[in-house]
This record gives C-alpha cells, structure tokens and sequence, in this order.
DNA sequence: TATGTGACTGGTTTACAAATGCGTCACTCA
DNA sequence: TGAGTGACGCATTTGTAAACCAGTCACATA
C-alpha cells in the first residue's frame, strides 16, 4: 500500500535507513566472503547485532538482499563501460571496441578476483532476477547509443532497421554480459573480443 | 601396442565386432531411456546377456560407450545440416541460413524430443569429450567452407583473412553449437537464428 | 508508534553409514 | 588361445534421521 516510492522491488519500510545499509555491508562482506548460498540471515543479522526477524522489516527476503548485492556489482561494470565509452574524440568504431573490451575485461576480472560475488551475478542470471534483467538493459542503451550515433556520422550502415541491428549486436554480446554464460567463455577471452568485435563492425560498414 | 587403427579412441579388442555394436545399441536404448549416470554399465551387461567385466574387452570406460553414443547423436545434426547445404543451385547466402537454421532446429529438437541424450551430450560439452569437439570442428570446416565458395562467387567480401572470417563466425555460432551453451539459448530460438544469420551475412558483404 | 525479538512451521540441507558403481585381475572353460 | 566371469578395491552415491534455515507472527519495550 505505502510502498516508498524510490525503494527497489524486494525492499521494506523506510527507504533510507542506517540500518538497510549495514545490513547491505554485511552481506557484501559475508557473500563475498562464503558464498551467498552459504551465508544465512541470521548471520547477517548477528553481523549487525539484531535479530533475524529484524532483517525482514528492511527486505522481502534473501534474495532481495541478494539483489542488492548483484545489483551494485553489476552497476560496476556498468559504470567501467560508461566511462570507457564517454571519451570525447573517438569514433563510433573505437566506442565500439572500448565497450566490448571493458565488458569483456571487468566481468573476467570479477570472476577472477571476486568469484563469490561472481557466483552470486550467475545465480541471478540463471533465474533472471530483476538486477541482472536491468543490467542487460543497460547494456543494450550503451549498443543503442553507439549505434545511432555511429549512424548520425555516417560511419555505419544505415540501411537495417535500428531495431534489428541493435538486437543482433546485443544478441551477439549475450556470451559477455550474461555471467552464466560468460563462466563457458573464458577459454576465448584473449581471442573472442576483438573476434567479435570485429566481426560486429563489419556488419555495420556503410 | 596393437591397437586396431581403425576404432575410435576409448575403444578395446576387435574393432568391428557383433558384440560391440550390440553395446552400442543397448547403450543407446538404456541412455535415452534413463540417462546417462542412472544407467551402469552392468544394466548394459545385463542387456546383452555378458558380465559386466566383458564389456570392459570392448570400451575403455563408461565413458568410452558415452562419446560412441554421443557421436552418433551429433552425427545426425551434422548429417542434416550437410543435407540441408548440400543443395545445388543455392547462394552462399542461402546456404549459410540453411546452416544456421537447421543447426538450431536439430539442436533444439533434440533438446526437446531426446531430452537424456540430449543431456549426454551436454555432459560431453563441459568436459570437452573428444565427441563434441569432432562436432565442432565439422561444423567449422562447413563454415569455411562456404566462406570459401562465397568469396569465389564474389558474394562475399574478400579482404578479412579468411582464417579470422571463419574464426569468428565459428564463434558467433557458439551458443548453438554447444549443446552446454544451446540450452540456454533456447528462449531464444525463434528469433535468434534469423538475427545472428543476418548479422554475419551483413558482415559477409562485399 | 517505532524499534526490536523469541518462538514456531514446513521445507531443505547435512552428516554419515550402508549400498552401489567403476574398473581391474586372476581365473575358468571350451 | 580366445571367450567370458566372480570377486575385489576404491570412490561415489544414496537413504534417512537430525539439524538447520527462510520467512512469519504475536508480542515486548520505550
């Protein structure tokens, strides 16, 4: 009924409280610690010095919280794009590729470096939960963007419906940006970004 | 020492033999059936009317009988995508969306109608059995394959190395020719062989 | 009214002992 | 000598009872 507006689905009562951010640090800690599936409710609420059932006045459930943690994990690598992709005096071309290498880059290295964390982006892109969902979204904004603009300054072909080229590319990139699948990718990673990326920019050539 | 230089690898004694093609045979109807790891190789034993430790005369491993089974089960996809392409009087455009489609529709159905060999196959995937790997390759040499005639023709462009062409389509396909990867793509069959094909064929222009 | 909790339920996980399975080898039989 | 097997070691799987966990609710305190 009075849901705070600017809340995220899977949260309760207020929207900006201490505690909702404690517990948040908690479970960044404990996940990436142990492992999400490992770590219980009631050792984040121990963590934070409150009782289980407390937790459940801030989140829906787990995997809310679990939410939480994915989606600032994922908006990391969001982030790393963006900023490798707003370059004042680049190409479309070389948005392209920095967009490609960075999400390429950025997804290995959690992998790598933060392979609890990792697990928790897999799990959540194999039973889709909204974070993940909202991440490819904004991946496909990032194609979207380069792709028009590449198209404005008559460096790409204009021919193809934007809407199809925009989905193929995106389509083309699910390997990459969806962590379940990026696990079975790893063995490419020297190779297959400029591979795809290179096969991508031929098929947008004017 | 004297191994038959005619069988595959995993394979014991004689290389054609009644006796191993009734293995086979029962393997293949015991595998679909139940699955690879719920049946042992004593059922196949049973199956045939030998002990288990005979078997053992004829495969390596269990393992062994899996990758015969498995190959025949990826030699039909490669069988219908040869006959698919293997028309007379078609472009390499039209020869390559055969590829595509047929390669999903046969990979998806098999999901779907043979569900547990599918499973065997998808095993074979992860673990990189030779089966699969055999696959892949035969799946790559018909993409260069017409790649190469496409170029001859002059429908396709001609100033991408060839090896990186190939390359990179043979990566593009990935997701459908892994059976490990195809069952997450599976939501996506409708609209995603139409895409990819375009995406690459535009990739292809000269 | 806002903060906070113990106790409860029913579904899942764990722990560990028993059973089963893979693969080998010495052996039999014709 | 070639066809075929029982029995065995070692690792994995399974069955199952106990423990645990996610999530709820009525209630406490200030």
């Amino acid at each position: 009924m009075n849901q705070p507006s600017t809340s995220s689905p899977g949260t309760r009562g207020p929207a900006d409280h201490d505690i909702r951010d404690q517990i948040v640090a908690a479970a960044n800690e404990h996940f990436s610690q142990y492992g999400y599936s490992k770590t219980t409710v009631s050792d984040l609420a121990k963590a934070i010095g409150f009782s289980k059932a407390y937790i459940y006045k801030f989140f829906d459930s787990k995997q809310a919280i679990g939410e939480a943690i994915c989606s600032n994990c994922l908006a990391e690598i969001v982030a790393a794009v963006e900023q490798a992709i707003s370059v004042d005096d680049i190409s479309s071309t070389e948005r392209f590729r920095r967009l490609v290498r960075t999400l390429i880059s950025t997804g290995a290295s959690l992998f790598f470096n933060d392979r609890k964390l990792y697990d928790v982006a897999a799990l959540a892109a194999s039973e889709s939960w909204p974070s993940t969902q909202n991440y490819d979204a904004q991946i496909k904004r990032f194609v979207l963007q380069i792709v028009r603009d590449g198209r404005e300054s008559g460096e790409f072909e204009r021919k193809t419906p934007l809407d199809e080229t925009v989905d193929s590319i995106h389509f083309a990139l699910r390997p990459f940006v969806n962590p379940l699948l990026l696990q079975y990718n790893l063995d490419f990673v020297e190779t297959a970004p400029t591979l795809t990326s290179n096969l991508i920019l031929r098929s947008l050539m004017p």
